[in-house]
RNA sequence: GGGCGCUUAGCUCAGCUGGUUCAGAGCACCUGCCUUACAAGCAGGGGGUCACUGGUUCGAACCCAGUAGUGCCCA
């Protein structure tokens, strides 16, 4: 079989993800075996492939893969969200583009247009998760707004309304008026702004003088109907029961007392606009105040504010400064660094603002998922997390789950005509029937029926996710549900665990009385080397494809995962797909060299390959136990880690250099087949990580069965291993860098061949022709003499000695061998200091005490033996 | 202002129940090598007062308290 010199990861990624496809060995339907399901994080229909998928799905892949190794029934379902605000915008904004205005449409209109965009460009970004390798059962790929999922949404809604826990009340809510929309807290980003805080003079109205209040935003003056000052606050006693004119409208409204002021800030003395800022709001409520609402939807001025109406609420700041100041209310104005929040959909500066929203009561509903978490029935990874889960939702607030869009799933309600009154059904025909048994009115028809115009926020239909893409809710007991759930592991971003995870928790819970997953893997945020998260406006984010395209679907998968610890941020650059691509190569080359070899049957199998063969064998168990330990702790970067030394340092540079055969002369069948199922194991640990490259060259590495795939194969399982087979290896180790350091401070080439001569009371021999090879020894033998002209290594397994006659410096041995003596002599020492404490031997654990014991021991022996190398050479 | 975390090598991070010669890994850096699988490589090497101060303990990177710096969440 012909083995191309340089791997080509293009032509093999493509043909092995159809090979994959078309096996069908993504597919997963219930069995007999355990099963292991994850539901993807649903990406926005609106998105493309960034680097946090990237991490995200590569995580995911290396679960779902490694479970089916281990023979569970894996199941990775996949998906997308609808992303109500994205994607209208992105349609009103295509459609824009087309000359076509949002409201000069219907709804319907509207939504056509919507499902044509969704339809076009929804699935992008599964298909760029292929070219990843990503291993999901695309036969089960849902979209949030599929049949099923939908009437899940409404079916939930109308259940919960049913129990008391849905409203819809007034509140002061984050206002997007780019969106027009209302947005919930996490969707609003707060950040630092130059802005300025202008002083104000208000005129009181017994001509008694003027208060100043500080504002940094002095528009919503128009809409003040109080200004509050602390009751402690001396200075203002005398305003008590009095009243101000509001500047330029002249409104008189009184001069109130709250706690609240703070009065170290600005004047001390605070203007209210209930309408218009949350803590004014809840004052206003405290006091009576009226609200008045002096914004339109649109973030323009209304007909309340008197003044300046239609204009743009920063236009008007402009403008009504200036005329404060040209009118003389303006007394001053500073500078002043705040926090503005911004819209995270359509960077709009939010408007705090009164509206009819529907809300969820969460208390309740939040308890289990609390309790769950808490006792760790739910794992979250890190578990650093749980204080911040905890935190929040013991404070949980109520959900206001109704979004003012018309691309999601319509809210239920439907209004009697001519009233706020409404009934709550699954379609219009069974509101009608509600709606005359409320009314009476046997004449109502469905056009009489108004149906509320918003939608629920996507929130509201992914926290099902876990349970609707098994169809649970229109069928309850199918199969797959009762199979599938609850999935086990969930991947996913820190940044959502409040808004998806929690809430699926609570849905969980709530709808089957289980959780919906077992562990929460939480990712890192994925940044540039100068921890700016990567985003579009910096151009600071690489392209995935193109990664992929440069250093292949594995090598990005393993650059992705080198340095992500869990829950730690990823400072991501290109020099990590390289090293993934290196990697790719390394396992490339070392194939080829065992490929090329040529093998002659009548050849006895060599010591030092034995020797190799078995400790490599023991090596490999230990790998198995430390990468299941790691995968079972969820530290999937450090089982990664496993791996690539394991391939890396062990195979590559010890053990294919001990088996290796002189240049162009063939080697035993023995050793050959060994090395080929030591590679053939090394490929199924390699596999979940790099999934192209494995497959690959386990079709190279032997005739497989049509349809076959490593991919299938049984991982290798954890069997005790002989740690001392590892740790006398480690001894040959330590002298064959003995005489590697040696030729290369003497300028000994390579060639030259040495002898070794060893000084040992007890001494086993097992791994002494490796030690032969490798350090290219013409003889190892034993001696007993005192030994001039030449270097040492003295350490536990005994004394070597390279004879290097004139080559030797004598002092610089002494020097050495004093050095270490001396470092011996500390050690002990310290050793000798626990050993003599009482309190030490009488309280340390026994193993603890017998390790000292036995460290004495060894120092006591290494001291001798160097004095007497030392009195040797003087 | 309230809550939660973090601080270990130049960088990014491990370090599990306090106990091996425990101070580690990867990358970066330095030296020497185009040695016959691989220069996308090989063989070596340097580099840390475990933020600081105190305490508990026979024993502390690890537990406790305080301080400083830093990040996130909430207000």
């Amino acid at each position: 079989m012909d083995i191309p010199s340089k791997y080509n990861p293009k032509l093999t990624e493509d043909k092995w993800y159809a090979y994959w496809l078309k096996h069908k060995f993504f597919r997963s339907v219930p069995d007999q075996r355990e099963a292991y399901t994850i539901v993807i994080p649903p990406p926005n229909v609106t998105g493309v492939l960034h680097m946090g998928h990237m991490l995200n799905n590569t995580i995911q892949d290396i679960l779902v893969r490694r479970a089916r190794m281990l023979g569970k029934n894996a199941c990775w379902v996949p998906g997308t969200d609808h992303a109500s605000i994205a994607t209208e915008a992105r349609v009103v904004d295509k459609l824009r583009k087309e000359g076509i205005e949002k409201s000069s449409l219907s709804r319907e209109e509207f939504l056509k247009h919507a499902w044509e965009w969704k339809n076009k460009h929804g699935g992008i970004i599964l298909e760029q998760l292929k070219k990843l390798g990503a291993s999901c059962d695309w036969d089960r790929t849902r979209f949030t707004m599929d049949e099923s999922l939908s009437e899940s949404v409404i079916n939930v809604f109308i259940d919960l309304y049913k129990k008391g826990k849905i409203y819809r009340g007034v509140r002061m809510v984050n206002w997007d008026p780019q969106a027009k929309t209302a947005v919930s807290d996490e969707e609003v980003i707060y950040k630092e702004v130059q802005s300025k805080l202008y002083y104000v003079r208000y005129k009181i109205s017994d001509d008694s003088g003027y208060v100043t209040i500080a504002t940094t935003r002095p528009e919503t003056i128009l809409g003040d109907t109080a200004v509050c000052v602390n009751p402690g606050d001396e200075r203002y006693k005398h305003l008590k029961g009095k009243k101000v004119y509001i500047p330029l409208i002249n409104r008189l409204v009184p001069v109130i007392q709250d706690d609240y002021v703070d009065m170290e800030f600005g004047t001390g003395c605070l203007k209210i606009t209930p309408a218009h800022d949350e803590n004014d709001y809840e004052i206003g409520i405290r006091h009576n105040l009226e609200s008045i609402d002096i914004f339109n939807d649109d973030g323009t001025l209304s007909e309340q504010a008197q003044l300046y109406v239609g204009k743009d609420r920063f236009e008007v700041r402009k403008l009504i400064v200036k005329e404060l100041e040209e009118k003389g209310h303006i007394v001053k104005i500073e500078d002043y660094i705040n926090k503005v929040g911004y819209s995270e959909r359509t960077d709009a500066v939010i408007e705090p603002k009164l509206s009819m929203q529907w809300f969820l009561k969460m208390k309740e509903l939040a308890q289990p998922a609390l309790d769950n978490v808490m006792n760790d029935n739910i794992r979250l990874h890190p578990a650093k997390f749980k204080n911040t889960y905890r935190h929040w939702m013991e404070n949980v607030k109520d959900w206001c789950i109704s979004r003012q869009l018309w691309w999601g799933h319509r809210i239920p309600a439907y209004y009697l005509p001519g009233s706020n009154k409404f009934v709550i059904a699954k379609s219009a025909e069974e509101a009608l029937e509600l709606a005359k048994a409320e009314t009476g009115n046997k004449n109502l028809k469905i056009s009489d029926l108004r149906q509320d115009e918003d939608v629920l926020d996507t929130w509201f239909s992914s926290w099902l996710w876990p349970i609707s893409v098994f169809d649970t809710l229109p069928n309850p007991q199918n199969e797959d549900i009762k199979y599938y759930y609850p999935t086990n592991d969930l991947i996913t971003a820190p940044e959502i665990l409040f808004f998806w995870v929690a809430r699926m928790i609570i849905a969980g819970y709530e709808y089957l009385g289980e959780k919906p997953f077992k562990n929460v893997y939480l990712t890192g945020i994925v940044r540039d080397t100068q921890k700016r998260k990567m985003s579009k406006s910096l151009g600071n984010s690489p392209d995935p494809l193109e990664l992929i395209e440069k250093y292949s679907a594995d090598g990005v998968r393993v650059g992705m995962l080198l340095c992500s610890p869990a829950g730690n941020d990823l400072l991501f650059d290109e020099s990590l797909p390289e090293q993934g691509r290196n990697f790719a190569n390394k396992i490339w080359n070392a194939f080829r060299l065992i490929k090329g070899w040529e093998t002659d049957e009548n050849l006895q199998q060599p010591d030092y390959a034995s020797q190799g063969v078995t400790w490599f064998g023991e090596r490999l168990k230990m790998a198995v136990i430390e990468i299941d330990k790691n995968f079972n702790q969820f530290r999937i970067s450090e089982a990664l880690m496993n791996v690539y030394r394991l391939f890396w340092d062990d195979f590559s540079s010890w053990y294919l250099e001990i088996v290796k055969p002189e240049y162009q002369k063939p080697i035993d069948l023995i050793t050959y087949r060994a090395t080929l199922e030591i590679f053939d194991i090394m490929l199924k640990l390699l596999h979940p990580f790099m999934p192209f490259i494995t497959e690959e060259i386990w079709h190279y590495i032997a005739e497989r069965t049509k349809g076959a795939s490593i991919m299938n194969v049984p991982m290798p399982s954890a069997e005790k291993y002989d740690k001392k087979i590892v740790s006398r290896f480690d001894n040959a180790k330590e002298v064959i860098g003995f005489i590697r350091n040696t030729r290369a401070d003497k300028r000994i080439p390579n060639k030259e061949k040495l002898s070794l001569l060893i000084k040992a009371k007890t001494y086993r021999n097992d791994f002494d022709p490796v030690i032969i090879k490798l350090g290219n020894l013409s003889e190892l033998s034993f001696t007993e003499d005192k030994i001039v002209g030449a270097v040492s290594l003295i350490v536990k397994s005994g004394e070597y000695y390279l004879p290097l006659g004139d080559l030797v410096d004598h002092k610089e041995e002494i020097l050495k061998m004093q050095q270490e003596l001396d470092y011996t002599r500390g050690f002990l020492s310290s050793v000798m200091k626990k050993l003599s404490n009482e309190r030490f031997v009488n309280h340390a654990p026994e193993n603890v005490v017998d390790m000292e014991r036995r460290k004495k021991e060894d120092a006591e022996n290494k001291i001798k033996a160097l004095e007497d190398r030392i009195k040797s050479l003087q």
